[in-house]
DNA sequence: CGAAACTTTCAACAAGCGTTGAAATTTAGA
DNA sequence: TCTAAATTTCAACGCTTGTTGAAAGTTTCG
């Protein structure tokens, strides 16, 4: 069988464990319950992805090739459309942030759960040293490095400290915990992509901007 | 007994479970773990507790009380000391977070597990919906009301959003991934509570002033 | 002391877990 | 069509899980 057939059990194994490890978590879920949701005997998922273990790295490989060149594109063009001064903050953001908008917005909603799942390791204090680097390093290097370039009176502790804020802000609303709807009586819905990185991005910047801006002197103290 | 008596290892099964439900989420983590990690036999955690999650929740009951009082303190105290106007958009969030940043200094690692714990479930679309609202929509709805007075033109909406945002960076703060320390190549600790808390501050307090500052019109638009 | 109450352990349960080898079924290619 | 390979199911394994009732130990207090 050729490797570009479509495999459709396999497939819906995997999408299946995607959506089941977002919510619940690595060890909230049994194989039996993903083979249930995708309609197949539990021994299949062995057959095609040994361990548990691989099988939840299966679900992180299948899109993060995907993501990451979507991102690094949108990094690229906004650095050939900038002045010879480099884009600005903004930009930069933008083009970390967007893709993320439109994959959520694709209307499969496997993209929403692996964005929930990359939320759920980042945040975990087992999983995020064990995967975060590996996915993410290389793209997130870049990003700093262009953000650098736009704040050059930034010192290195400030950007990262910036960066970790930026992560945190949209690892939560990747979650999609639903939380922001009940606490604002219905005014904002996680739902709402465009809304929430639309309030993300010029949030996130005049962060940046505050801590790693004009002055010499580092940020607040106390 | 007397309610007040210490019980060492009602107390130790307590430690010991908010360490573990930290570290690997509530499916993560045994009774016979934290038995054994307590040191005491499986079936005292039920004697005490009852089910696993009346443990789970007993977790959260015996500091949240503790550190919701502390927080509320510092909201009016840095009220009473502001002029008429009401505190400052950077004295509330000051009040909002710097009681959490006191109780990981405190030595107490309990503390440090307890707020990643809380991370856990603020970041859990399972969880979060089920706790997040009972712990803290008191006291956040207070904060939001003190904030909506420091910037009178903002949509509500908007206040919201930004709310969401300063959530997300203090979730991951509380996470303890130690991501930071990787990415930063050792410049910057998670561990260092100051100074995560130095630039969580001025960082986010200058994105509220972006998004809910001056302008009557909205947030970024595309 | 002595009995009642509380605490802790012991032993066991039924159920569910990940994993595996072999059998059955479907697919691919000559 | 026939055969070999790939896929899928079946059946079972050894282990671990949360929970429980009863026994043993400890504390409290008249």
């Amino acid at each position: 069988m050729s490797k570009l057939r479509s495999q459709p059990k396999r497939d819906r194994i995997l999408d299946v464990a995607e959506e089941l490890f977002a919510l619940h978590g690595y060890d909230g879920v049994t194989l039996r319950q993903i083979a249930k949701g995708a309609g197949v005997d539990v021994a299949l998922a062995s057959y095609h992805f040994g361990k548990k273990l691989d099988l939840f790295n299966a679900v992180f490989e299948r899109r993060a090739e995907l993501l990451n060149s979507a991102r690094l594109d949108a990094l690229r063009a906004c650095q050939q459309s900038a002045s010879s001064q480099g884009p600005s903050v903004e930009q930069i953001i933008e083009a970390f942030l967007r893709p993320l908008e439109l994959a959520q917005e694709t209307g499969d909603p496997g993209w929403q759960h692996y964005l929930a799942l990359i939320a759920y390791i980042n945040n975990s204090p087992y999983w995020g040293p064990r995967m975060m680097s590996k996915l993410f390093d290389e793209l997130v290097t870049e990003f700093i490095a262009a953000l650098r370039k736009a704040l050059p009176r930034a010192r290195d502790e400030d950007l990262y400290w910036c960066y970790h804020n930026l992560s945190g802000a949209l690892t939560l609303t990747l979650a999609q915990t639903g939380r922001i709807d009940k606490l604002s009586g219905g005014k904002c819905l996680s739902a709402d992509f465009e809304a929430a990185y639309n309030h993300m991005i010029p949030f996130v910047a005049a962060g940046f901007r505050q801590v790693c801006g004009k002055r010499a002197k580092g940020p607040a103290k106390r």
